[in-house]
RNA sequence: GCCGCUUUAGCUCAGCUGGUUAGAGCAUCAGUUUUGUAAACUGAGGGUCGUCGGUUCGAAUCCGACAAGCGGCUCCA
C-alpha cells in the first residue's frame, strides 16, 4: 500500500496547505503547527487557543477548502534570508513556526530527533546554519516549507477530512497540545472511494465486533481494563493456534518447561529490567515475607535460572527452551485496545543457548518455523533485519555482532526471505529479525520475532564449559512465532474476517435438525459422536426453530460445514453439506455417506490445510 | 499518562430544548407449531439510563470527578 509517487505526494502536502488556508480564512488567529504528508494523506497541527475543532467543523472545512480549490491558486515559491524569516513569523503571530525557524537556523533541521532535547526550540544565536529559508505562498496564505507542491491549489485530486486528535507540538508531553486535523487524500476520485472501501471492510472485520459476534472473548469491567477473558470458542482459536507454533517447535529440538508467574523482584535487579522497565512492572506483595515480588514481565530471566542451575557442557549446546506463557505489563491505559494491546500477554516464547559457531543453525531453524507457520496461515511475510549502527548504545563484543550480522543475512538469503536491513534497529544486547505480515487487506502488522542476546548471559553468569575444559558464555536466541498470541489474534482474526480454516475453527460441523423428533435427534448424536471420536468440534443445533432460521444461525457463526439432518438423512444414509461459500473444496461432498464425511473433514483438519479464498 | 468523543436491557439502538409508570428489534424464558437449506406465531421476564457528587420543585437529559470504550498523541525491552 505504500504510495510513493511524488505527484500524489505533491498533491497531499498541498491539501495540509489548502487545509490550512481553510482554517485561517475561518478563524484567522490560528496558530499553526507543522503540516506533512502521512500515509495515505495528510495532517495539520494547529492551535486555536480555546476554540476547540470537532468533527463537526470539518463539513465547513471542507467547503472552504473546496474553494480555495476552485479558486486555483498558483502555490508560489518564494525564499527569505533566515533572519528575515523570523521576523516574518514574529509578525504574523506564529510563534510555532518561529520555533522551526529558530532550529532551522541553528541546527539546519527541524527534526525534532535529530536535535537534543535540550536544544528544541531555544532561540538561535551567532552563526546561521542557513542562510535563507523557502516559503510556499497560496493566495493570501503563505507557509514557511520545503516543498514541493503542485503547480495550483485546482490540482490536488481527491481527498476527505477523517478525524481530529490531539497531539504535542513536536511530539513532546509538556509543550502545548495542539489539534492535529487529519485527512487522507488520493489522486482520483476512485482511488480515494477504493481506499474508503478498504477502511469499511477493515471496520466490518474489526475483530473487536467479530469477537463478540463470534463469541471469542469478553471483558469484564470486575477484572481490568486490558485483560481478555477467552470463551470455550476463542480458546479453541488460541489454542489450535498454539498448538501448532508448539509442534514445530518440537521438530526444532525445543524442550517445553513451565515457570511460575511471579518472581523475587530481584530476578529483574540482575537482569537489568528493574532499571529500564520498572515502570511496567505490576507489583505484587506477600503478606508473609518481606520480599518484594513482581509479576513477571517477560520469561527470559526465569528460564535463564533454568539453564544456571546446573554446570553446562559445549556437548549439551544448544540447549532450546519454550513456553506458551503469559506474561503481564502495567501498559498505560490510553494504549490499550481489543485484543491488539492488553496486559496479560500470552507468549509461546523460546530461548535457546548456543555457542557462538552454532547461532546460524539455531536461527536457521527459528527462521524456517516463521516461515512454515505463516505460510500455512496464508499470510506473506518480510524480514527486517534489525543491525546495529556505528554509535556506543550497543554492549557485548564488536566482533560477536558482526559475526551475528553476516550470519542473519546469509541465513535470510538462504530462505530466501523478502528482507531489508535496518541499521540502528538493533536491541542494544543484540541484533534481530522481525517479521512482518501481510494480511488478506495489504495490511502489515509486526509478528514474529528472533533476537541474539549476549547481554542476559552476561549478568546472569550463564556458562558452559567448552572442549578445551575452559569457561565460556552461551549467546541467548529469543525467539516468539505468534509473538503476543493476544495480538496475533487480533490480526488473524482480521485476515480471515472471522471465516477460519477447518483446523482453526471453533466449531467444525454443525448439525441440524428438522424436527425435534426422537428419530432425528437420536440419528444427530449418533453422528455426534462419531464426530467426536474422530477429534471433530460438532455442534447438533436441535432447538425448536425453522431450519431457515437455523441455517441462519450457523451461516453467522461461520460454521465451515453445516448438516441438516431429517427423514431423507436417516433413511439413505447420505448428506449434502451446506460448505462456507469461502472454502475451496476439491473432493466432490455431493454425495457422501455420514462416515465418509467425517473421515474427509477430519482429514482437512489434520493436516492444517486452509483451503480457504479470503 | 495526555487531547477529543462516547457510555440507556445480554446485543444493536430510539428517547426533541430537564416534566407523570424509560421504548424498539434481536437474544432469553414459556406456550403454540414439528418445521428441508439465511429470520414461524403468541405471550412473559429483563434497565436504580457507567459510578459518585452537584445544580434544580423535578435529572437518562445540565455541571464536575472517577471508570470503561473509541479515535489519535506519546511509548513499546
Amino acid at each position: 500500500m505504500a504510495e510513493s509517487q511524488p505527484e500524489l505526494h505533491a498533491m497531499r502536502h498541498s491539501l495540509a496547505h489548502i487545509m490550512a488556508t481553510a482554517i485561517t480564512r475561518q478563524w484567522p488567529e490560528v496558530r499553526l503547527g507543522v503540516g506533512p504528508v502521512v500515509e495515505n494523506g495528510f495532517y495539520y497541527d494547529v492551535d486555536l487557543g480555546d476554540k476547540q475543532l470537532s468533527e463537526e467543523d470539518f463539513a465547513a472545512i471542507e467547503a472552504e477548502m473546496k474553494k480555495v480549490i476552485g479558486e486555483n491558486q498558483p502555490f508560489e515559491r518564494f525564499t527569505k534570508p533566515v533572519d528575515e524569516a523570523i521576523a516574518w513569523a514574529q509578525e504574523a503571530h506564529q510563534p510555532y513556526k518561529e520555533e522551526l525557524l529558530n532550529d532551522l537556523k541553528r541546527s539546519g533541521t527541524t527534526v525534532a530527533k535529530e536535535l537534543d532535547a535540550e536544544e528544541l526550540g531555544i532561540a538561535a544565536e551567532g552563526d546561521s546554519k542557513v542562510a535563507e529559508v523557502s516559503f510556499y505562498k497560496n493566495g493570501d496564505f503563505t507557509d514557511l516549507c520545503r516543498g514541493p507542491h503542485v503547480e495550483s491549489t485546482g490540482k490536488v485530486g481527491a481527498f476527505k477530512l477523517m478525524r481530529i486528535s490531539g497531539a504535542y507540538w513536536r511530539g513532546k508531553e509538556g509543550n502545548p497540545q495542539m489539534q492535529r486535523v487529519y485527512g487522507v487524500a488520493f489522486a482520483t476520485e476512485k482511488d480515494l472511494r477504493t481506499y474508503l472501501n478498504m477502511l469499511e471492510e477493515a471496520k466490518k472485520r474489526d475483530h473487536r465486533k467479530l469477537g463478540q459476534e463470534l463469541d471469542l472473548f469478553v471483558f469484564s469491567d470486575l477484572v481490568g481494563s486490558g485483560l481478555p477473558l477467552f470463551t470455550p470458542r476463542g480458546t479453541v482459536l488460541r489454542n489450535e493456534l498454539t498448538k501448532f507454533a508448539e509442534s514445530l517447535r518440537a521438530v526444532s529440538g525445543f524442550q517445553r518447561v513451565s515457570i511460575p508467574h511471579i518472581t523475587k523482584t530481584d530476578l529483574y535487579k540482575v537482569s537489568g529490567h528493574w532499571d529500564k522497565f520498572g515502570e511496567e512492572l505490576f507489583l505484587v506483595k506477600s503478606q508473609e515475607t518481606s520480599d518484594a515480588f513482581a509479576l513477571k514481565p517477560m520469561n527470559c530471566p526465569h528460564h535463564n535460572q533454568i539453564y544456571a542451575a546446573r554446570p553446562r557442557s559445549y556437548r549439551d549446546l544448544p540447549i532450546k527452551y519454550f513456553e506458551t506463557t503469559t506474561v503481564y505489563r502495567d501498559e498505560k491505559t490510553g494504549e490499550l485496545g481489543g485484543l491488539s494491546r492488553v496486559r496479560s500477554i500470552s507468549q509461546d516464547d523460546s530461548h535457546a543457548y548456543c555457542r557462538p559457531e552454532q547461532v546460524g543453525d539455531v536461527v536457521g531453524d527459528l527462521v524456517g518455523d516463521v516461515q512454515t507457520l505463516y505460510s500455512t496461515l496464508g499470510m506473506s511475510l518480510r524480514a527486517r533485519l534489525s543491525f546495529r549502527d556505528s554509535s556506543d548504545k550497543y554492549l557485548g563484543e564488536p566482533q560477536l555482532w558482526d559475526e551475528a550480522q553476516s550470519t542473519i543475512r546469509s541465513l535470510a538469503e538462504k530462505n530466501s526471505l523478502d528482507y531489508f536491513e535496518a541499521e540502528g534497529e538493533a536491541a542494544f544486547y543484540g541484533p534481530k529479525i522481525d517479521f512482518m505480515a501481510t494480511d488478506a487487506l495489504g495490511r502489515e502488522h509486526q509478528v514474529a520475532t528472533i533476537q541474539l542476546d549476549f547481554v542476559q548471559p552476561e549478568r546472569f553468569s550463564l556458562e558452559y564449559v567448552a572442549e578445551d575444559g575452559s569457561t565460556k558464555r552461551p549467546v541467548m536466541v529469543h525467539c516468539a512465532l505468534l509473538g503476543s498470541i493476544e495480538r496475533f489474534l487480533s490480526v488473524y482474526i482480521e485476515h480471515t474476517a472471522g471465516k477460519f480454516p477447518v483446523w482453526v475453527a471453533p466449531e467444525q460441523i454443525r448439525l441440524i435438525t428438522v424436527n425435534q423428533e426422537d428419530e432425528t435427534v437420536g440419528f444427530a448424536r449418533k453422528i455426534e459422536e462419531q464426530a467426536i471420536a474422530l477429534g471433530l468440534r460438532i455442534v447438533v443445533d436441535n432447538d425448536n426453530e425453522s431450519v431457515g432460521k437455523k441455517i441462519r444461525n450457523a451461516e453467522l457463526m461461520k460454521v465451515p460445514y453445516t448438516v441438516v439432518i431429517g427423514q431423507k438423512e436417516i433413511e439413505t444414509g447420505e448428506l449434502v453439506p451446506r460448505i462456507r461459500k469461502d472454502i475451496e473444496v476439491n473432493e466432490n461432498h455431493d454425495s457422501h455417506t455420514f462416515d465418509e464425511f467425517l473421515k474427509t473433514v477430519a482429514n482437512e483438519a489434520k493436516s492444517r490445510v486452509s483451503k480457504t479464498s479470503l
